[in-house]
This record gives structure tokens, sequence and C-alpha cells, in this order.
DNA sequence: TCTTATATGTACCGATCAGTTCATTTGCGC
DNA sequence: GCGCAAATGAACTGATCGGTACATATAAGA
């Protein structure tokens, strides 16, 4: 199995960079708490920013997997899946070390939109919604791309409260924002 | 004039730590381009961190300010307030040195919800909520507290989606989901 | 002019940072 | 058992981190 000691430190450099962040998180204390060593770790990635980079294309195709099979073992239409998108979304905020989303902590410790953690991050949100104008698409909606946007904003509004804790039901308020325009997009 | 030193650098630190981040952002850094020294600096405050906290609490304060007197500038009534908030907002998204929203990044960089920094950065949107939920009263809707909420997340979600860049027009996305979002409190 | 408070420059501290060196060890294919 | 690639541990580099020591300078008030 040769690749998979790249893989095992992409994993758990994933869930700790997600707890303690990037720059907080030193090369030593990935050592101490992976129990892989620095020298197979640079052996692996060049730098710790290509590490990062790594980490983040890793939960991007992870996370967008969770979040999609999720939608779709619902087997609800098109229409109905839109709004489970909240659902999916407060199952996530439930989890237990819930801590955010990794993307906008990413893009906001590396703020020059240069930097490859950047780009990656926004690239991972553009993801989202083209699935999101995909799913309007198939509903039927007057105007998907428009309704894409605005349902990716309440989304990323509810991450965010849901991170500083400043609204007691994020998910909930969304979801309820969420029936409205789609009600508005279908005239009924 | 006693207190100018300390104000001047927690003004200046404020525009550096905005741009370059909390932790990028060493202290040799700020005194280079603030011209005040380091003795100085530990003399107003004990630590960085300190620093950190008085620098987020007068951006609470010229924040608030700025956004709420912008909106009493349009000398509109309540209602119609509550959607010019996304006005005031695309007149920031569109300043030059504009950077997202330094509360997000500083909960996403200080993680641990005890420290002074997440709490700080709580405490602000909990500020802007309850002036919302003020104006969503005013403006006699349905449920304001509610309405509030709702409203707030689109704001919220408009900025990460003005700083990632993920969406052309993230405060007109927004503004037209409050749109439709108080037109069902309202019944018209 | 003498005092007192505030700011400055510089050199320094120990700790930690990302990253390297190298000799040793592990584990799998043959 | 042998050979070879991968992983290890530990010591090390130079730079930078937050923070301190100290001697000097500046400026306003009495």
């Amino acid at each position: 199995m040769r690749p998979s000691k790249r893989d095992e430190l992409v994993r758990k450099a994933q869930a700790i960079f997600y707890r303690d962040g990037f720059h907080a998180t030193g090369m030593d204390a990935l050592v101490a708490e992976t129990g892989i060593s620095k020298t197979t770790m640079f052996k692996h990635f060049r730098t710790k920013d290509d590490l990062i980079l790594a980490v983040l294309r890793y939960r991007d195709e992870t996370f967008r997997n969770w979040f999609f099979r999720k939608l779709d073992d619902t087997a609800l239409p098109p229409r109905q899946r839109l709004l489970a998108v909240f659902d999916v979304l407060r199952e996530w905020f439930e989890e237990t070390d819930f801590k955010g989303c990794m993307f906008i902590k990413a893009s906001a410790e590396f703020q020059d939109p240069e930097s490859p953690a950047y780009i990656q991050s926004a690239e991972h949100k553009r993801l989202l919604k083209t699935a999101l104008k995909t799913l309007a698409e198939e509903a039927g909606a007057a105007d998907p791309d428009l309704l894409a946007r605005q349902l990716l904003l309440l989304k990323e509004g509810a991450i965010v409260a849901a991170h500083m804790g400043f609204d007691p039901d994020p998910a909930g308020a969304a979801k309820l924002s969420a029936e409205t325009l789609i009600a508005a997009q279908f005239g009924s």
C-alpha cells in the first residue's frame, strides 16, 4: 500500500487544521498528533503550504461528496431537494466537532487572491453554486441562476451564524427563508 | 494630548490586521508600518492579544456607527430602511480596500469560544442583530425577530461571497432576497 | 530651569517557526 | 535471507515569534 501514508497525513492534518487553524498549527504539532515523522511529511510535500493545499482539495472532495450524497439519499424531487439542503446543513451544524466552513476560514487566513489556498477555497464555493444551479434548473425555477445564488448566500450566512453562535437556529431561519424564495420562483 | 499615541496605534493596527490577518502580522511588522516603537506598544498593551482585542472593539464601534449612520442618512421609513441595508453593504463591498468582515476573520483565527477575540466578534454580530430587530419592529413586521435573523443571514452570506468572489453581485442577490422576505412579512 | 511622563532605538531573551541532514530502522518483494 | 524503498528519530539551521531591558530623547508644566 504505497500512498497510504500520504493519504493518512492529509486526512489527519485536515482534522487538525480544521480544529486549530492553519497558521496556529505548526509542523511540530502535526508530528506530535499524527505520529507521522516530519521527514516523511516533507518527503510528500515540499512545503507546509503544499500540504495545506492538498488538505483543502481533500476537504473539497469529501465535503461535496458527503453533502450531495445526503441530498440524493432523501430521494426527493428537485424542488424539495433544494429545501432539504438546509436539513443537511443542520445535521452538519449539530456534529460535535463542527467548527465552521474550512474554506471560509482558509480565505480568512490566506487573503491574497493569488494564494493557492484562497483560489482553492473560492473554487469550492463555485462548485457548490454550480450544483445548486443545476438543481434549480431541474426543479424548473423561473431564474435558476438567481435562485442558486440566493440559496448559497443563505447557506454561507447560516454557516457563519452557526460558527459564531449569534443565532439559535441558523439552519431553521435559512430554511424558512429558502421556502419563501423558492415559492416566489414558482409563483405558488 | 495624552492618549493619542494609543489611539493612533489602535487605528493603524486595525488597518494592518484587517489587510494581512492577525497571526500573519507580527509586532515587528506593526512597528515598521506604524512608525510607533515596540516599547510604546507594550506600554499601552501588555500582550499582542490585548492589542487585538482593543482593535476589535474599535472596529465594532466605528463599523456600526458608519453602517447605521449611512442607514439613517437615507431618511427612509423603517421598512425601506431594512432594504437599504443592502445598498450600504454594496457601498462597503465596492471600497477598494474591502477585505471581508474583520469579525468573521477573527473568529476564524481565534476559534476557542473562550477567546476574548471570539467573544468580541460574536458580540458584534449580536449587536447588529438587535439593531435589525428594532428596525423590523418599527417597520411593523409580523415576526421581527425572525426577519432580523433572516436578513442577518443574508448580510453575512453576502459578505462571505464578496470576500471570496464567488458571486458577481452579492449585495444585489441579497437585496432581491430581502425584498421577497420582507414582502412575505407584510402580506403584500 | 527642573521635573515628570511619554516615546524612542537597539540590543537582547527564550521559544517556536518551517525546513534540512543523516544515520538508522522498518517492512515488503524476491 | 537479501535488497530496496519508505519511514523514522533526533539533532540542527536560520529566521521570526512575542516580549523585555535599558539608556536616551522629547516635550510640556511648575
